[in-house]
DNA sequence: CTGAAAGCGCTTACAG
DNA sequence: CTGAAAGCGCTTACAG
C-alpha cells in the first residue's frame, strides 16, 4: 500500500505539486480552454491513483491534528457505564465529524492517586483537545490539563465556572420525593449504592441527599436497600418486607429498577400496580422493554454534541469565555408511579 | 497553547536538535562526566518546558499514523446493538493502547448503495488501518477496502478466507435445538425478527436456521412471534398463548429476552419455574439482572482484542496470510431452561 | 559522540 | 496564474 502524493501527480501532470494542490482545493481559476483541459486531467490523476491528502502533512502546517479524544475512566467496561459512556461518544461524534474532527477513545485509569494512562495520547501530541466523560477521578484534573491543555468536563465530578457540562442531580432526587408526597405514598425506599466511595460519580449521593431533602418536610418515610449490584436470591427477602402499595421504590440506577423490578416479579407484584416505582435515570435499552417506567432522564447523545460543540468554540476562540452549562434532567410520567386513591 | 519542540529545546540547551532527540530517547552513550551532565540538562528542560513530541512529524516520517479507526454502523446508535459496539471498540483499544496505537471511532452509512462516511477519514489518509464491526452491508466490502486498504472484518457480514473474525450461529441455534428436544420441550417458540432485511446481520437468519434444522428431526414444533421492538401491551396476550411448561421460549437477542420475561410476568409466571427460556445472546448488563438465564454468549471484549491483534499482523507482515478465525459461543447453563420432568 | 544535510508531504508567501 | 523557496517538527544517514 504506497499512497499517492501530490507530487506523483504533479509529475505525471508535468506541473508542479502546488499546481496539483491548487486544482484540486479548487483554488485556481480555470478559464482558458488550456487550463482546464489540464486541471481536468489532474483531477482524473488523482482520481485514478485513488489520491487522499497525508493527514499528518497537513497537521504540520496547521498545527492542528484535528483530532479530539474522549477520554473514559477504565471502569466504563463494566456493563452499568458502559451504555452511557457509548452515547456520549456517539454524540461528540455527530458534531466533530461534521467540523472534519477525528473521535479517538482513550482510556484513563487511577493508580495510586495518580493518573495512568496507557496510549500513546500520553506520550505524543496527539490531540487538539480532549473530552472527559463520566467518572473520572476529580484528583487527576490537573494532571488531565496540563497534559491536554484543551479539556471539556462532560458529567464528570469536575465543575467549574468554564468548560464544564454538568448534571444538577440534586433537583432529580427532589422532585422525586415531592411527587412522591403527592401521590399519597407512605414510605420510600432508596435502592441503590448508600455510601459511594468519594470518587464515585456525584449524582449517586445528590440524588440522595435531594430525596432526602424533600421527604424531611413530609411524614414519608425512607428506607435504603444498599449494595445493589448484581442479583442474588436472597434479595427477594429483602424486597419482600418493602414492596407494598404504599411504598415507592426509587430506583438509582437502571439497574436498580430492573433488580426491584425483577425482586418484585418473584413475589408476584408488579410496579405501578402493586407497587410504585421511579428511577432517577433511563437508558435506551431498558426503556425498550418498560417504556412506561416512571423516571427521569436526560439525553446523553445531546450532552455530547453540547460538549463537542464547546469543544470547537474552545478551540477557534483560544481565550473566549465557554461558560459551563448544567444538563437538564427531564421528567417522564409513565405508569409505574400512580397517584394512590385511599 | 504553543507546544515546545526538539529545537526549543536543543537552543535552550545549545546543543543540536539531534542531540537532543538521541538524550531524550535513550539512544545516547552517557559515559563521560560532561555527556551525563548535559543529558541531565536536556532532561530537565524537557520535562520544564512539558515537552512532548508532536505525533504528525513522527507520522510523517514513519509513513505510519499509528492510528487505527474502528467503522461502526449508523445503526449502532441503536439501543440493541449499542452496548455490542462499545464493548468491541473497548476489547480493540486494549490491544492497540498497548501497541501504540490509538482507536478511533467513525461512523458509516450506506446511502442509496453507496458507502456514505462523513468523516474527515474518508477524505485524508488518517489510519494505518480499519476494523469495521457488526451490522456493516456487505455490499460497501470493496469500497471500504479500496478506501482503507487495510480492513479486518469483526462480526459482520463478510465472510473471507483472511481478515475476517466470523460467529457461526447456525451451531448456535442447533444447540439450543437439540437441547430443547432433549429436556422433554414440546414446543419452541422463537422470539424475535423472523424476516430480516437482507443487509441485517446473518446471525438472526443463522440461528433460525439452526434452531429449524434441529428441530425438524424431532416433534418439537416451533411457533414465532414475529416483530419484537419495544414492550407494547397487547403482546400480553400473544405471550398468554403460548407460555406454559411444554414451550422452551429461544429469545434471539437479549431484548427479546427481557420482553418475555415481562410479558411472562404480567400473566404471573417466570422463566425456568413456568416455562422454558434459553436466550441466544447476552449482554453484561442484562447478566447482572438475569445471572441465571441459561443463554449462549461470546466476549464482544476478547473479540475486539483478537481482532486488533490481527490488524497489528497485517500491519507489520503485510503479505503474510492473517487467516480468518471463528468465534465461539459458549453455553452458560442458568436455570432457566430445566428439564421437564414428565 | 556530534551536528550539518536532506527528506517525509503538504502549505504559505513570494517572485516571475 | 505559476513554480521556486522555505518551513512545519521530527528522523535517518552521513561526514567530521
Amino acid at each position: 500500500m504506497t499512497t499517492t502524493t501530490l507530487n506523483d501527480i504533479a509529475r505525471q501532470a508535468g506541473v508542479s505539486p502546488q499546481t496539483v494542490a491548487r486544482v484540486l482545493s479548487g483554488t485556481n481559476k480555470e478559464n482558458r480552454p488550456s487550463s482546464i483541459e489540464r486541471a481536468q486531467k489532474i483531477r482524473e490523476l488523482a482520481r485514478q491513483l485513488n489520491y487522499r491528502p497525508n493527514a499528518a502533512a497537513r497537521a504540520m502546517n496547521n498545527r492542528q491534528t484535528q483530532n479530539i479524544g474522549v477520554l473514559v475512566a477504565a471502569s466504563h467496561s463494566d456493563p452499568f457505564t458502559a451504555n452511557s459512556a457509548y452515547f456520549f461518544i456517539l454524540g461528540v461524534n455527530d458534531v466533530l465529524e461534521a467540523a472534519g474532527y477525528i473521535t479517538s477513545v482513550v482510556r484513563v485509569d487511577e493508580v495510586e492517586h495518580q493518573l495512568d494512562i496507557r496510549s500513546r495520547a500520553a506520550q505524543e501530541v496527539v490531540f487538539d483537545g480532549v473530552i472527559a466523560v463520566g467518572s473520572i477521578p476529580v484528583r487527576l484534573r490537573d494532571d488531565i490539563e496540563s497534559m491536554f491543555g484543551n479539556v471539556i468536563w462532560l458529567d464528570t465530578n469536575v465543575d467549574l465556572a468554564r468548560r464544564c457540562l454538568i448534571r444538577h442531580e440534586l433537583n432529580v432526587g427532589r422532585m422525586i420525593g415531592q411527587t412522591i408526597i403527592e401521590r399519597g405514598y407512605k414510605r420510600a425506599l432508596w435502592v441503590g449504592r448508600m455510601n459511594p466511595s468519594p470518587t464515585a460519580h456525584h449524582s449517586h449521593q445528590d440524588r440522595y441527599a435531594g430525596l432526602q431533602q424533600a421527604l424531611a418536610t413530609s411524614d414519608v418515610t425512607l428506607d435504603h436497600l444498599p449494595s445493589i449490584g448484581q442479583w442474588q436470591d436472597h434479595m427477594r427477602e429483602e424486597f419482600k418486607s418493602y414492596l407494598g402499595p404504599e411504598t415507592a421504590v426509587v430506583a438509582n440506577e437502571t439497574n436498580c429498577a430492573q433488580l426491584t423490578i425483577r425482586g418484585g416479579m418473584s413475589l408476584g407484584l408488579q410496579p405501578g400496580q402493586d407497587y410504585g416505582l421511579v428511577a432517577c435515570d433511563m437508558t435506551p435499552n431498558v426503556l425498550s422493554v418498560w417504556p412506561d417506567i416512571t423516571h427521569m432522564t436526560y439525553d446523553r447523545y445531546d450532552a455530547g454534541r453540547q460538549a463537542a460543540k464547546m469543544m470547537l468554540e474552545q478551540i477557534s476562540e483560544s481565550d473566549q469565555a465557554c461558560h459551563s452549562q448544567q444538563l437538564e434532567s427531564q421528567w417522564c410520567e409513565g405508569r409505574t408511579l400512580p397517584t394512590r386513591h385511599i
